[in-house]
DNA sequence: TATTTATTGTCTCAATTTGTTACAATAACA
DNA sequence: TGTTATTGTAACAAATTGAGACAATAAATA
């Protein structure tokens, strides 16, 4: 217990108070759609990763700050999707387990206690690259299907219905199946992307044509060795993905 | 100036620090879109109608109230479309001189001068229904058009532009052409919001068409005294309005 | 009162887009 | 070497959208 080193608790003086984020961070195995979870040191609270705005800091700026930590990227595809306002959201009795199961002494005036209006970001990364890191208050952070979700704390599956909504709307418009894949990828790939965002089914020839049809694409060599039947060309995005791995920076 | 009263100026208790919400509302008086705007006493700043929000009051409420307040519209269409966090954005001067203008005394370390995280709204009303009184700060609140906007303090214009991006977007998806409208108006009408909004020209039979085709609206009796040709119909949503003049409640 | 005018509502047909089926090409496997 | 499953594309049907034509008609005008 000593180790654990009577912790001194972030201070109302770095951050600003009553303003939080909240990060869905959503990854693509190759075959469904996957957020991260992290789950806090001793308690069964499962939480989407979060966290405070320094005083001197643009908001996007502190959600790349909590993700690079998190993930070990840089220039993650983020998108703002709403911002969750309601004074029936906070629940200080779960924060108070929290610091507390996790060694830190605060007093019962503590500001992460207070009122919180959180600010909702999703991030599109790509599944493989990322080097996941437990943050200090976190034993785990974990990728889980979004039909198999864990019990997560307070508004926090709210928060997810939302991003998920404004991600389905945004993703033909935006482009965006680019970020959740490898840099060469099939047309199959592609569609199950699509088909899982949506959570529909699309027809394999419309769906090619369509893709074809936008000059996005470039199309690469062929993929050999996916099983016994003709092999598939391998596709990349003519504007390249913005997501870098942190050692190449 | 003693008339003045030395006002005490809004309170830190009252209100959550740092945290401001601004609203882009949209009015529509059949030929143009226009958008509300308020001038403070004593400067040559205007800006887009905006509040604090109360320590125990929802954010959502908060923008309610302050709408309600200067169009004593209650139930107004009203929707989130982004929170502005950059750092750059506050300007603690401008603020320093409204407050001082408008014969308030307060200390340096003043709340209002601090850095504010604004959540931007978009409200469309009937602009005939409005009833426009300005606050305490101001000396009017009036309608102007897209394209003939003053000199918004701050960040507004940016707000403004991104309020409109979104309005865009939602136009036919959440069907908000009648909330610009009366509530019997012809499809001219309906086009010209249409048009307004998108600030490009549809073609009219094809918008005829489109719009006779959703099964959104009732085909009310004929409109006379229109001019010298054929009479068009007037047109009601099935779903109405939401919006209510205040003295109705 | 008859004629003119501008706009409305609808129809038609062309152009484009999307849905559906078919089929040849082919990499791996038996 | 033939079988198998999947891919890429073509072909055609169905649905949607674009563009023009036209009759109906309320008000203005002669």
């Amino acid at each position: 217990m000593e180790e654990k080193k009577s912790l001194r608790p972030p201070s109302n003086e770095e951050f600003m108070p009553h303003l939080a984020y909240d990060s869905v961070v959503f990854g693509f195995n190759g075959k469904q759609l996957k957020i991260l979870v992290l789950e806090y040191h001793n308690t069964d609270f499962f939480a989407l990763p979060g966290g405070f705005v320094k005083r001197d800091e643009n908001v996007d700026d502190a959600v790349k700050r909590g993700l690079q930590e998190r993930t070990g990227l840089v220039n993650i595809y983020l998108e703002q999707f709403h911002t969750f306002g309601d004074i029936s959201r906070p629940e200080p009795d779960v924060m108070r387990t929290i610091l507390k199961n996790n060694g830190y002494k605060v007093d019962s005036d503590y500001w992460m206690f207070d009122r919180f209006v959180s600010i909702g970001y999703y991030a599109l990364i790509n599944y493989e690259k990322v080097n996941l890191r437990p943050d200090e208050l976190s034993d785990s952070i974990n990728w889980y299907p979004l039909d198999g979700l864990p019990n997560l704390m307070m508004d926090h599956h709210h928060i997810v219905d939302k991003a998920l909504e404004t991600l389905r709307e945004n993703l033909d418009k935006k482009l965006l199946g680019m970020n959740l894949l490898p840099q060469k990828f099939t047309m199959k790939d592609l569609q199950k992307v699509y088909e899982s965002v949506l959570e529909e089914q699309l027809l394999r020839t419309t769906f090619q044509r369509k893709m074809l049809s936008k000059d996005i694409l470039v199309r690469n060599e062929k993929l050999f060795g996916g099983g016994a039947h003709k092999a598939p060309y391998l596709y990349s995005f003519k504007s390249q993905s913005i997501e870098i791995p942190m050692e190449t920076v």
